[in-house]
DNA sequence: GTTTTAATTTATGTATACATTGATCTTTAA
DNA sequence: TTAAAGATCAATGTATACATAAATTAAAAC
């Protein structure tokens, strides 16, 4: 598994379901056959064609497909089915920054309402361990993996720390839509001279939103947590203008803006 | 139709499936009866239980669930099934925060992007209207029944003004959250004194929004909308500090803060 | 009497047959 | 030849039978 292709089809686990259901298996086939472009854009996708394709009956078809639509990959037409999803370059964009907010207040509130010390530690420790990754001048592949890894745990943690499920609960379902998430770029531009250069600067920011929640700033909390969310929409607005943006999973979907 | 039973089982019609359907019946009637009370709360409630109660077979049923799940009515239990959701103080202020925050998103972007005339002055027209309702000293329930119409509807402008389907998506899912809409509260205190007084403020902050919007002052329109919220914040907290929180529909559910 | 194991029951997961609605194609009439 | 009406087809909506796993209860052994 190359880096490229781990980054936008990382997946969370949906604890639900036992992990080797029909549901979950077809919802997996599937989101990889969006990604992939093995399924028509715009067009309908009937049920039987992925009963077909899958050898699933068409029941779990029909609640992954449900699932799918709620994750966004999927619209839901006006008379029934649905067909994969388009999305523009500000779709996209909107979507990061919809997740830059909620991280924002997900920091802020943790700020203001102070947060269990074992956790703050648990983020503490995943910092320094990104810092070792960073600590060399010159990253490979897997030392990008392994960023993607650490930096997506660090999120999560983030999104718990400030102890509301229901704000749990929306900032994963955002950060699951369709290439919102915290990592969805990084990896895209592994080879670019300076890409150890922007792990370095949202580095940072990790470490200055921690800060400010320890130190209950929660003002500045929720606005360092928004312009950590921009360094993605910097990523997507490089991968777009690069030449390569056709080849990489998944953002074939994504339809260049006109203007700007 | 009382006020009081209005404004919590008001509901968004979702467009996707003939209004007729049995999904969708479900859908409704299942909804009613937890907000009723005349499901058991924590407990599994089992699809056959439903099937023999609304006498439709477990295949909408499911699919009924599987939405209310979403909705976040209904809590996914680890080895499948589901049950009534308990929720807690803290838990519907901070899907009411959640959504002043979306809503504050929403209104920053549409002054920094800019907006079509035509949606603002439909919103203008909308806020006269509720100028009209408010214009009386004294207001009768269907006066508040119609704020409450009015309310809905320029928030769900509001929620267009960005031009973001993304975020008007994320923001109706917010607001269609257990006890998190924009009028959740607001009948709930029409016989108090100062009830009228609550709804001049909100309103004051309708047309300052909207102002700023025009005026392209981003980050005043934000503040706005999150401190517009927090009026539902402290409506929340007058119903759970009365007497009367039992009687009222769907309120059961919400179980008291222990402290503060 | 207690614990363990096996059997039974009850739940959801899955497949499929049937119903119904919407679209397409054909045929007929103008 | 075109338009309208009907029939056929194909899609999703619905019901239900069957599979499977988990929980509970009863029985047996220690």
């Amino acid at each position: 598994m190359t880096p490229q292709t781990h980054s936008l089809t990382a997946v969370t686990t949906d604890s639900q379901e036992p992990a080797g259901s029909q549901v979950v298996k077809a919802q997996l086939r599937l989101r990889e056959m969006i990604l992939a472009g093995e399924l028509p854009s715009g067009e309908r996708i009937t049920e039987l064609a992925i009963v077909e394709k899958l050898g699933v009956s068409r029941t779990p078809i029909r609640a992954a497909l449900m699932r799918l639509e709620q994750e966004g990959l999927l619209e839901a037409l006006t008379n029934g089915g649905y067909a994969v999803r388009i999305f523009s370059e500000s779709d996209v964009s909107d979507a990061i920054e919809l997740r830059g907010t909620l991280e924002g207040l997900s920091a802020r509130l943790a700020a203001e309402r102070g947060t269990d010390p074992r956790a703050l530690l648990d983020a503490d420790a995943c910092l320094r361990e990104i810092d070792e990754v960073l600590a060399r001048t010159s990253l490979d592949d897997e030392a990008f993996v392994r960023y993607v890894t650490l930096n997506q745990h660090f999120h999560n943690l983030l999104g718990e720390l400030a102890g509301s499920a229901v704000i749990a609960r929306e900032l994963e379902r955002v950060v699951n839509l369709p290439f919102a998430s915290p990592s969805g770029f990084v990896l895209q531009q592994a080879n670019s001279s300076h890409a150890r250069d922007m792990l370095v600067v949202a580095q940072d920011q990790h470490w200055q939103v921690l800060e400010a929640i320890r130190q209950r700033e929660g003002s500045r909390a929720e606005a360092i947590m928004r312009e950590h969310a921009r360094i993605a929409r910097r990523n997507l607005r490089d991968v777009m203008d690069g030449h390569d943006a056709g080849r990489l999973p998944g953002v074939r979907l994504i339809r260049k803006n006109e203007q700007s």
